[in-house]
DNA sequence: CTGAAAGCGCTTACAG
DNA sequence: CTGAAAGCGCTTACAG
């Protein structure tokens, strides 16, 4: 109990300095030719004291926290739920601990976050950055701080990455529906100018130009923080109406709010409307008819921030980017 | 860019001692009457050498992080997803960064997060407590570390807790389905001897027994890394033999298993089984009949940990055991 | 009232 | 080879 026990203690009543008490400590009697009686008498003494090394203050000597930062839009999304755990286990190996803060896709929160976790000491940052960034990032790299770009990225700036590869994916995706026979396909993103949401788009566009099918392209979108009220607009104006007949959803969250449309307005999938969803979800697997869509290789992309990162963390220079491959998951709601 | 600005830095451009710059820019002036003409020069000077506070010396020197270790079972689980979320936001209030772990229900890696956490001087814990962690815990408190437990709690350690009011819960989930004619219920619970499991089984026990129903009593166990394989068995030697017409569920994790169970082996909700779940999930909304469940109050129960463990951390002697209500969700799942 | 000096608990360069 | 001493960046008790 009492107060926790420090090098000094232990050096005092062995009666040897601080100094071999941490080289002892720090398995470094070999190369110190610590006499092998002492080393014992220190480890015993440690032991007894019930001592803990003081990784703050180890953290203040070393200049180093062995600590991550980690910025998610929102650690209660499963998607980033999952990415946060992978990259706690990932970051375990090499030593490392996690801070995390979710931005709620606010610039404004992902700064003040930054900031707090820079005060806090962090070694690195893995982020998964907001819209409207651009500028903290790059303060970021200004000053040296290894920073890994997740889920998306900003093309304007030279930064480390792991991301999906949207076209590839969107391109797949949106081709499927084609060869269901669907012509007249949407796509529903969030209202934001971040890369992999364009990218997603991209994919969509030209596989729908590649197909002669240009004047059908329609995206919608929808406001992150409108999401259920916006959704329900498409399926009014859009759904009802038989404008479209497929709709290609690019988020867990969007899709997962069309589902409640699509069961709230009654549509027969996929007879009425052809469904293409994202990232994977438990509800896709129950709904009534399974829900077809786009998987992202999350273990895989996690534990490789966190590889790119350590490299930074250990003086790396190079740049590195990473495009994921993606899967489609078939399942009937495409038809 | 370059190396951060320390105090020093700030000091020397101005002409003046550290400690001065330290309590103007920590807002002390008023108090030791520093010159406005020195207190302003030394604000400038801080923003045009972009000084940051370094709080691992501040944490160091003050013998407090502000920060709050937090130890759940797994993050990636959406019921841990949402606690961490709440705790994470609750925490910022105050001024407190979380740093987390996932102990994965095994009280090795329970111990081994502690340990880092402990030596990264958290200021207090809020811990998910796998089975076997009473050790953990009780070293934790006897070394008057804030802790609060969250979801479960021992009944052996005099230690703060927020948990649901499990008993209650699940006194009125079965008393529901009783209600709904439902005569051979079972209880399907994890292998494990924690006291929120334990709970949620009495609580089935007193409802069953109330009714005279205690000659039906069926308690079946799933382990925890055997999720899948073991309900597959209960649904084989339980429920496609009849010998159940209504199951209790006291998890999202088992609930989401069952479910798969009950679509692989084509079972007719509610005529075939009842199901009652826990927690809640999308794909309880989705399923082909929607799930009745216990709600468990996330965002109240997060809240109150964090706001239990604040009062503790400065200084508060008093024990706090808190049972949240729970609240019963009902759809067509029991008839 | 003011500011120099001590000290939080470590690690390691450096003098002996 | 060995261990005393300096110093990481702060805060605050304390002497003037």
């Amino acid at each position: 109990m009492e107060k926790k026990a420090s090098l000094k203690d232990i050096a005092q009543k062995v009666g040897v300095s601080t100094a071999l008490v941490s080289f002892v400590l720090s398995g470094k009697q070999k190369e110190k030719r610590v006499g092998s009686e002492v080393a014992k008498k220190i480890i015993e003494t440690a032991r007894e004291l019930n001592y803990r090394p003081n990784q703050i203050a180890r953290s203040l000597r070393k200049g180093s926290t062995m600590t991550i930062g980690l910025i998610v839009a929102d650690i209660s999304n499963p998607f980033f739920g999952q990415l946060a755990r992978i990259i706690e286990d990932e970051a375990d190996k090499y030593g490392y601990n996690v801070i995390f803060g979710s931005s709620d896709e606010d610039s404004k929160k992902s700064d003040k976050l930054g900031e707090t976790l820079m005060n806090r000491q962090v070694d690195g940052f893995i982020i998964v950055p907001a819209a409207g960034t651009e500028e903290q990032i790059t303060r970021l790299i200004l000053e040296k701080i290894p920073v890994v770009l997740l889920d998306r990225h900003f093309t304007s700036i030279p930064c480390n990455y792991v991301v999906l590869d949207n076209l590839r994916a969107s391109l797949e995706a949106t081709e499927h529906m084609i060869r269901k026979g669907k012509r007249k396909i949407g796509i529903v993103t969030y209202d934001m100018s971040l890369n992999h949401m364009k990218d997603r788009i991209a994919g969509y566009r030209t596989a729908m130009q590649k197909q002669g099918l240009q004047d059908n392209i329609s995206v919608f979108t929808v406001r992150f923080d409108h999401l259920y009220e916006d959704m329900e607009n498409i399926f009014k104006e859009q759904v009802k109406t038989k404008k479209v007949e497929a709709l290609y959803i690019v988020t867990n969250t969007l899709t997962i709010a069309a589902l409640y449309c699509i069961q709230n307005f009654n549509i027969k999938i996929p007879d009425d409307l052809s469904v293409m969803g994202f990232d994977g979800n438990e509800a896709f697997d129950f709904f009534y008819c399974p829900v077809s869509y786009v998987e992202q290789p999350v273990k895989e992309m996690g534990a490789e921030a966190v590889s790119v990162l350590t490299g930074l963390m250990n003086g790396s220079e190079k740049t590195t980017m990473v495009k994921m491959k993606p899967r489609l998951i078939i399942r009937n709601s495409c038809g």
